[in-house]
RNA sequence: CGCGAAGUAGAGCAGCGGUAGCUCGUUGGGCUCAUAACCCAAAGGUCGGGAGUUCGAUCCUCCCCUUCGCAACCA
C-alpha cells in the first residue's frame, strides 16, 4: 500500500530482484519458490483441511473489533483506549504500557481505532484455532530434553514460551491476501501468514520434485531451518506442532537462528535505503561476490548482533583475502613456475623433514575441524579455519625458503629436492584450500581449479584433507590474482553513497509510484460533502509544554484568530516544546474533544509521516493570519 | 512490567573458579619469491557497573545499566 500498488506487484517486483541478487552471489537454490504458487495455495489449503478434518481446530466465533472507515477488522495492536486497571487513556488492545496488564480489546474503555481515529464496531468473525497447549508436553519433551544441543539464543527463547504455557492460537485471518480458507462459508478468510509460510518449505519442495515426500517424510532427512532470531518461535514451536498434528511429517533437527547484523551501527532498513543492495555492490566491485560472501560469513551474528562496516569489509578483503590467501597461492604459482619449470614437481619422500610432516597433517586435522565447525552451525569458525590453514602455508614456506636454495643450484644441484619438496606440498595445499573454500568462495575455488587445469570434480568435498590432487609432472597455468587490493577511496565512496542514499529515499519511492499503476485508495470515496464536514483551520502556536509522563504529548495554545484553544497532541517525539512556539500549524477544529492525560485536547494537529516514521507538520508556505480556513 | 539472548584490547571472537588469549589492525626491528608474507619485539583490557559466595571470580549468586529480540495481516 505504501509504494502505491497491489501486493502481487510488490512481490513480483521482489521476488524477481531477489532471485537475480541470490543468483549473481552465487548462491543456488535448487528450488527459490515463493507462496504465492499455485502449488502452495493446494499444499497449504490440504494441510489445513487435513487438519480440520481430524477435528484439531477449535471453531470459535468471536466478536471483534471492526474500523468502518477503512473496512478493516482490528488487530488488538490496532486498538486504543482507556485502560480498566490504571484509567492510562492510551492502552492497547493487548496491553497497557502504562500499568504492564494484559489486556484484551473488550476490557478497553472508550476503545478507538489506530488506524482512522474511528470509535471501533463489534462485529462476528469466526476463525479457526489451533490448540498449541495440546501439544505443550510434547514440545517439552521434544526441544527441552531432546535437543538441548540447539544454540542458547534458540534454546532459551524456546524454554521462555513453554514454561509460561502455550494457548490456542488463530489460524485464519480476516483478509483478502493470501491462501484462502478451503471450507464453505469462509469468504473472507485467509490463512495466518505464519501458518502457510512454513508449509511453502514443503511446497517449494514439491515444485521441485515428484519425490518430494523422499525429503520430507523420510525419517533419514535432516531437516534445519536458518532463521533470524526474531522467528524462533515459528519454526521452534509453532510448526513442529502443526507437523506433530498433521502427522507422517519430519520435524526441524535443528534451527540454528543467527542474531542480526547492523549496517555501519544503524539498523538495516530496505525502506529506509540503509542497505547495501547487491545489484549496486555488484556493480561497484565488480568480480568481489566472493569478497561480500567472505565478509558476511566472518562476521557472520552467530551469538551476538554484529555490525557490517566497509572499514572491516577492506580490512578483511585486504589482510585476510589479498595478503593471506590470495598471496599464498599467488607465491606458490610464481615459485612453480620460476623454480620448478611450471610443473607440478615431485615429492621426495625420504628427505621429508618435519615441517614437511606437520604442514601435510594440517590437511586433515583442519579439514577435520572445517567439517565438524560446520557440522555444528559454526560458519565463521570454519571459514577461519580455511584461512588459517593457509597462513600456515605461508608460514611454511617462510621456513623452508626455496628461494634461498634456489641461489645454491649453480654448485649443488642436490637442492632441487627440497625445493621440489616444499612447493610440491604447497600446490597440494592450493588444492586444498580450494576445496575447503569452495562452499564459502565458490567463484574463487573455481579461479584455482582454472589455475590448476583440473576438472570441477577435483571440489567435492570427499577430496578434502587429501596429499595427492595435483599429479606429479602435470604443467599449470599462470597464475592470476584471486583477489584485488580494495583503496580507501572505493570505500569512502561507499560510506558517502549510503549517507546520501538515506536522504534520497522519497525521491526514489515517488519514482516507484510513477512507475506503478494507478494506486489504489485504502479508504472507499467520498463526495465533497463529507469532505465540507471538516473544519480545518490555521493557528498559531502561543505556548507549549511536555505533558508529564507521557512521551509522545505536547500540550499546546494555540491561537485561532477569534479564539484560543488547548489541544494535545502526539508529536513530542519529533518535535520539542521550543520548537512548537510561533509556529503555524492547520488544525481540525471542529472534532470532538477528547481528554489526554486528563487534559482535555480540542482538536487535531495535521502531520504527514515520511519513511523514516517522522512526523512533519503540515503548514501555509507564507505565514497567514491565525483562523484562516483551510479548504 | 515480564521473558530470552548478548555486553572480554580499535574490530571480530575464544576462555567460564587459580597469573586474560586468538585473528586482523597499530608501532619498532629483521627478511624479500609474493598484491608482500613470515619472524622477533611492543603498545593496547579496572573481562558493562555494583554487592555477595570463595583462600581466590571474566567465570557462581543477587541487583542494576546498555543493546537486540519476544505470538503485529512481517519468510
Amino acid at each position: 500500500m505504501k509504494e502505491g500498488i497491489t501486493p502481487q506487484q510488490v512481490v513480483d517486483k521482489y521476488h524477481a530482484m531477489m532471485k537475480e541478487s541470490f543468483d549473481q552471489l552465487g548462491i543456488a537454490f535448487d528450488v527459490y519458490s515463493r507462496t504465492s504458487a499455485p502449488v502452495h495455495h493446494e499444499t497449504s489449503s490440504a494441510f489445513f483441511k487435513k487438519l480440520y478434518d481430524d477435528g484439531l481446530f477449535e471453531e470459535k466465533e468471536t466478536e471483534q473489533y471492526y474500523d468502518e472507515k477503512t473496512n478493516t477488522f482490528l488487530a488488538d495492536r490496532y486498538i486504543t483506549g482507556t485502560c480498566p486497571i490504571c484509567a492510562n487513556p492510551n492502552a492497547y488492545g493487548d496491553q497497557c504500557e502504562k500499568c504492564g496488564s494484559s489486556l484484551s480489546p473488550d476490557q478497553l474503555i472508550n476503545p478507538r481505532s489506530t488506524l482512522s481515529d474511528a470509535v471501533p464496531l463489534k462485529r462476528k468473525t469466526k476463525h479457526w484455532y489451533f490448540p498449541l497447549q495440546q501439544y505443550e508436553p510434547w514440545l517439552k519433551k521434544w526441544i527441552l530434553e531432546e535437543h538441548t544441543e540447539w544454540k542458547n539464543n534458540v534454546f532459551g527463547q524456546c524454554k521462555s514460551w513453554l514454561e509460561n504455557g502455550l494457548q490456542s492460537r488463530a489460524m485464519t485471518r480476516d483478509s483478502n491476501w493470501g491462501v484462502q480458507v478451503p471450507l464453505p462459508d469462509a469468504e473472507g478468510k485467509v490463512l495466518y501468514v505464519w501458518f502457510d509460510a512454513p508449509i511453502g518449505y514443503i511446497s517449494a519442495t514439491k515444485e521441485l520434485t515428484d519425490k518430494w515426500a523422499d525429503y520430507w517424510c523420510k525419517e533419514d532427512t535432516k531437516l534445519v531451518h536458518f532463521i533470524g532470531k526474531d522467528n524462533i518461535v515459528f519454526h521452534c514451536i509453532i510448526f513442529p506442532a502443526m507437523l506433530k498434528a498433521h502427522g507422517g511429517f519430519v520435524l526441524p533437527d535443528n534451527v540454528p537462528a543467527n542474531e542480526f547484523l547492523n549496517l555501519e551501527g544503524d539498523k538495516i532498513s530496505t525502506s529506509r535505503n540503509w542497505a547495501v543492495w547487491v545489484h549496486e555492490y555488484l556493480q561497484d566491485f565488480p568480480g568481489c561476490e566472493d569478497v561480500l560472501r567472505y565478509v558476511l560469513c566472518a562476521n557472520s551474528p552467530e551469538t551476538k548482533d554484529n555490525d557490517f562496516t566497509w572499514k572491516d569489509f577492506q580490512d578483511r578483503n585486504n589482510s585476510e583475502l589479498v595478503a593471506i590467501f590470495g598471496n599464498f597461492v599467488n607465491r606458490t604459482f610464481v615459485l612453480m613456475h620460476k623454480l620448478c619449470g611450471g610443473k607440478v614437481p615431485k615429492l621426495h619422500e625420504d628427505i621429508l623433514d618435519e615441517n614437511d610432516k606437520a604442514l601435510i597433517a594440517e590437511f586433515e586435522n583442519t579439514t577435520a575441524e572445517v567439517q565438524s565447525a560446520l557440522e555444528h552451525y559454526r560458519f565463521r569458525d570454519a571459514l577461519f579455519q580455511v584461512i588459517d590453514l593457509a597462513r600456515k602455508g605461508n608460514q611454511y614456506m617462510q621456513k623452508k625458503e626455496p628461494w634461498i636454495l634456489a641461489k645454491q643450484l649453480p654448485e649443488n644441484t642436490e637442492v632441487q629436492k627440497p625445493i621440489d619438496n616444499c612447493l610440491h606440498v604447497c600446490l597440494q595445499l592450493c588444492a586444498n584450500l580450494a576445496v575447503l573454500i569452495n562452499p564459502f568462495l565458490p567463484v574463487t575455488a573455481r579461479k584455482m581449479l582454472h589455475m590448476m587445469k583440473v576438472v570441477d570434480k577435483m571440489l567435492d568435498w570427499e577430496n578434502a584433507g587429501k596429499l595427492k590432487l595435483l599429479s606429479v609432472g602435470y604443467s599449470l597455468r599462470e597464475p592470476q590474482l584471486l583477489f584485488r587490493k580494495i583503496e580507501d577511496e572505493e570505500i569512502n565512496k561507499q560510506v558517502e553513497k549510503l549517507k546520501n542514499g538515506r536522504q534520497q529515499t522519497t525521491v526514489a519511492a515517488e519514482a516507484t509510484n510513477a512507475e506503478a499503476k494507478p494506486a489504489a485508495t485504502a479508504k472507499p470515496e467520498i463526495v465533497y460533502d463529507d469532505f465540507a464536514k471538516l473544519e480545518l483551520k490555521v493557528a498559531t502556536v502561543t505556548a507549549c509544554e511536555k505533558v508529564p509522563k507521557a512521551d509522545k504529548l505536547l500540550k499546546l495554545e494555540v491561537d485561532l484568530g477569534t479564539e484560543k484553544r488547548t489541544i494535545v497532541s502526539g508529536i513530542a517525539q519529533h518535535y520539542t516544546a521550543e520548537e512548537m512556539v510561533g509556529k503555524q500549524v492547520i488544525v481540525v477544529t471542529n472534532l470532538a474533544p477528547r481528554k489526554m492525560k486528563g487534559i482535555e485536547s480540542q482538536g487535531m494537529i495535521l502531520t504527514a509521516e515520511d519513511n523514516d516514521g517522522k512526523l512533519q507538520l503540515l503548514r501555509p508556505e507564507n505565514p497567514v493570519s491565525p483562523g484562516s480556513n483551510v479548504s
